[in-house]
DNA sequence: ATACTAAACGGACTGCGGTCCGGTTTCTAT
DNA sequence: ATAGAAACCGGACCGCAGTCCGTTTAGTAT
């Protein structure tokens, strides 16, 4: 019985569980429907028929939200970089990792730009979204396998190299095609990983 | 008489220029005080004895009004890179210099941690702030010069490994030391910029 | 001096994210 | 069935950035 609650985790009532049901649906619609920049609390809370103090214990603030909206495909393409085919998964060289690393990132970004933005724009350090911990964490491997002195740092400045807001802005803003991006992104992590 | 006005430019008030002296008065006072992350609009307008819709025409928005009270200092920072002495200004390696402008900018940001990081978190697209194009810009000559194939990207991806709000997360929340900042930032551009 | 106009003024107002707390509902133990 | 407690509910409320618009004021032309 009670599948997935973490063990002994005190049963979630009914009434919890039909609002969330509610709450998700609701969400999911105003983003297809006008996007997530223009989702609002007061809206969602209204089109789900709940009181707003229920979305904010839900999910916390706008930004757990987001990426519980999010965690589908955030967790699709963790799957990916962790335990599917080489160059993305394990069985390739760090730095074939690394280059398909950002390329998925990228695309995935591109489709899902609008959450990811909403998703670290609400909070305070966007590092301790916990995906953004987990690809961190990813790079910093693959840089140290590749002999990186700091990795963790180095990891960081990748990181924030991929930015969501930058790739994001880059296309749809700047005009720069994702090709381009991906290009240079080829070219950063060929040239930081060079061996002499 | 009347300097630094932009040619033909039609005259300030003199409650205009009255009113703009005591805000930026009373900002500094605040920002000294307080914190640039503590200081809000009301408060100012309330400080200044002034109208908070005066507040607004003068700065345009939050980030503006930052951006006004970063601009001595970082006028001060750009002067040094682009007509100060080696290896920072013209006259060096281009990978010396981008080392230099990597460090230097560092130590910028977390002197005026604060106040970057409030000018670019009420902005959209923090890239709109000049003095960001006029950084870009710069890494973005000097990687052409070391021969990257795409200066303009890479610029970009430069641009937000050095971020504010990375840049003092790292050491302020993180807990990384400067040096190791600097450290990394060389390795970074050594690497990027060695020549096969 | 006087009248005119464009600019500047200021504070009430809106919309948003987020908090709080008194009332209600669900589950459990008897 | 019943009582009690824990969890949940909802909407009034707060603080903040930013807007709007009727009023005031500084400069200018006569």
């Amino acid at each position: 019985m009670r599948p997935d609650v973490p063990l002994g985790a005190p049963h979630e009532r009914s009434d919890a569980a039909r609002n969330r049901e509610r709450l998700l649906n609701a969400a999911r619609d105003l983003v297809a429907e006008f996007g997530a920049e223009a989702l609002t609390m007061d809206a969602l809370a209204c089109k789900a028929h709940v009181g707003k103090g229920t979305v904010f214990r839900r999910f916390g603030s706008r930004a757990g939200l987001m990426m519980t909206l999010l965690s589908d495909s955030e967790s699709e393409f963790q799957r990916g970089f962790m335990f599917g085919p080489p160059p993305l998964g394990p069985g390739a060289a760090p730095k074939e990792r690394l280059i398909a690393f950002g390329e998925g990132r990228i695309y995935f970004v591109l489709e899902n730009g609008e959450l990811l933005k909403a998703a670290g724009a609400a909070t305070r350090n966007r590092f301790d979204v916990p995906a953004t911990k987990l690809s961190h964490r990813h790079m910093e491997v693959l840089l140290r396998e590749a002999g990186i002195a700091d990795p963790w740092v180095m990891a960081m400045s990748l990181t924030y190299a991929l930015d969501p807001e930058r790739i994001v802005d880059d296309v749809r803003v700047r005009g720069i095609s994702p090709t381009r991006l991906t290009d240079s992104w080829r070219e950063l992590v060929t040239r930081l990983l060079r061996t002499t």
